[in-house]
RNA sequence: GGCGUCUUCGUCUAGCGGCUAGGACACAUGCCUCUCACGCAUGGAACACGGGUUCGAUUCCCGUAGACGCUACCA
């Protein structure tokens, strides 16, 4: 086979929100396509009609936008291989459904929804295959006049699959090596409806993968078991020769309990499966974003990226352009992973941290009008420059912290345990003498206040600190006593001092 | 039920015949220290089970168990 340009592809079905596993088969699937110097396509998927969830695709190309991960082409994107809806493909799949039918590899089936759940009540274990297609109402079993009478009398039909039965299916797969599934165990899969004249998801991936020039198909591995199916397709289309490449992802699985992941565990458990709050329009409930929920993209994607794979190295925390160096799907793990949101919390943090005070700045700007409060966005940012490496997951919990820089203390508790501890017998005139010190200062930067209260203190034997904590904030917390004097200013300062030691005594 | 996949600390995982089984999250302790943090150090914690193969199995093979997935005119 020649070696053909890397196009790989996600391909969501808009009938709700993108959830987080979604995200992480759309990213292994981009870092996949960057490190090939290949294309990354965004095709969506809407063979089922009644499924449809109108504003889900606006919701997923959002999605993508936030968390930064651009496709090359693709619904909204353009291309030369549209259109990459399917429901606007209608005519392509008819076209390939003939194909199969003239070829006999595919057959009219004209059992009714009631008659096949009939059939299934009635025979255990009942599958539309070679060893049962005889004895149903199909082009197969039927005369040709009476298919050609219904067909021409407008019964509705399907096309269904002719899998000759007896045949061990080999797929090659990156992950989990050949994977064998014989062939009788397979039915003879729905591939077209005539009610809505829309294919099923088995030939409309088969021939849009084909027509898409897609190399390499990475996706869940609850797509594992029709893998062997899709197989037999490309060989029935005469495809065999340029089939892609399968990859199988590990699914991800409840943080506690047992099974897949799913949207009522983030309810359950408050952590967000969804990239940005949905909104859905049918229940009209509401389900929190990772974007709303204050989780910087970066981390999201570098928290999915490790699970599932890894670079081999001790190193977790990277940014993007060096996952599209370090990733090697060959390398991802087979076992499913439990969703573990903990961690999730940690990377955000790591980001906070990593980030700059001015880019963390607005986020907080924001928490910080809600309470009614607005400085200069070079204040706010230094207040997060203070405060970020507190024992904070996110942002918006800075607030708490930080209120003292804004509001100053309207009383003072002498039960709190802090004040208790620290405002001695001798606080009220260390305070003063501290004032009367600092308020001979020119210079009230923490350079400069450092080095007049540190040779003082140590003169006069002093430790003054934690009662000027008390005194600027009112209670343990906060920044260094410096940094925190020299951000409020010197009339700030000194105007809190001078309260304490009045209520304090 | 059938078919498939999977199985290392509580969790994410490294390991690809010989290691005191490594790292991270979480947890605990200590150090640092003007509070709280950060940082640093330390600790507890795992090869599902049973057979083989081999001088030697976490690693290879077989079986058992368990877990997960699929089994639609959904994707």
């Amino acid at each position: 086979m020649t070696q053909r340009k890397v196009r790989v592809r996600f391909a969501p079905s808009p009938t709700g929100a993108l959830h987080i596993g979604g995200v992480r088969t759309a990213l292994y699937n981009y870092l996949f396509a960057r490190q090939h110097g290949g294309e990354f396509i965004f095709r969506i998927e809407d063979t089922d009609s009644s499924r449809f969830v109108p504003g889900a695709e606006e919701y997923i190309l959002e999605s993508f936008r936030w968390l930064g991960i651009p496709f090359d082409e693709g619904v909204s994107f353009g291309g030369d291989h549209g259109p990459y809806r399917q429901s606007e493909r209608r005519d392509i799949y008819k076209k390939y459904v003939k194909q199969l039918l003239d070829s006999g590899k595919a057959y009219y089936a004209f059992d009714t929804p009631e008659e096949l759940d009939a059939k299934r009540k009635e025979v255990q274990n009942f599958q539309y295959d070679a060893s049962t297609r005889g004895m149903m109402r199909n082009s197969l079993s039927l005369p040709a006049d009476e298919v050609e009478r219904l067909l021409s009398e407008g019964e509705q039909y399907v096309v269904r699959f002719k899998v000759e039965p007896g045949e061990d299916v080999h797929v090659d797969d990156m992950i989990r090596g050949d994977v064998v599934i014989n062939s009788s165990i397979l039915d003879d899969k729905v591939l077209y409806k005539s009610a809505d004249e829309l294919p099923t998801y088995h030939l409309a991936n088969i021939v849009d993968d084909h027509l898409m020039e897609v190399t390499h198909v990475i996706r869940g591995e609850e797509w594992l078991p029709s893998a062997p199916l899709h197989v037999l397709l490309y060989r029935a289309f005469g495809w065999a020769d340029t089939m892609p490449a399968f990859a199988h992802l590990p699914l991800l699985l409840k943080p506690d309990g047992k099974g897949k992941l799913s949207k009522r565990d983030g309810d359950r458990l408050g952590f967000p499966v969804f990239p940005l709050e949905w909104h859905d329009p049918k229940t009209g409930e509401v389900s929190s974003g990772y974007r709303e929920s204050g989780y910087l993209p970066e981390a999201v994607l570098n928290f999915l990226a490790l699970l599932g794979w890894n670079p081999g190295t001790d190193q977790e925390i990277m940014s993007l352009d060096e996952m599209v160096q370090l990733f090697d799907i060959t390398k991802c793990s087979k076992a499913g992973a439990k969703f573990d949101y903990v961690k999730g919390l940690w990377f955000n943090r790591e980001y906070i941290l990593k980030k700059d005070d001015m880019e963390l700045a607005p986020a907080f700007d924001k928490i910080l009008r809600e309470n009614g409060i607005e400085v200069p966005m070079e204040r706010v940012a230094a207040v997060v420059g203070m405060m970020k490496m507190k024992k904070i997951n996110f942002i918006k919990e800075l607030w708490p912290l930080c209120d003292f820089f804004f509001i100053a203390p309207e009383t003072y508790d002498r039960e709190d345990k802090f004040v208790r501890k620290n405002w001695n017998a001798t606080a009220a005139a260390d305070m003063t003498e501290l004032a009367g010190l600092l308020e001979g200062l020119d210079d009230f930067s923490v350079e400069s206040q450092k080095a007049a209260v540190d040779s003082w203190a140590e003169a006069a034997g002093k430790k003054p600190w934690n009662p000027w904590r008390v005194a600027l904030v009112g209670t343990g917390k906060g920044p260094d006593m410096y940094e925190l004097s020299a951000f409020l200013g010197k009339e700030e300062t000194l105007r809190r001092m001078r309260k304490a030691i009045d209520i304090l005594k």
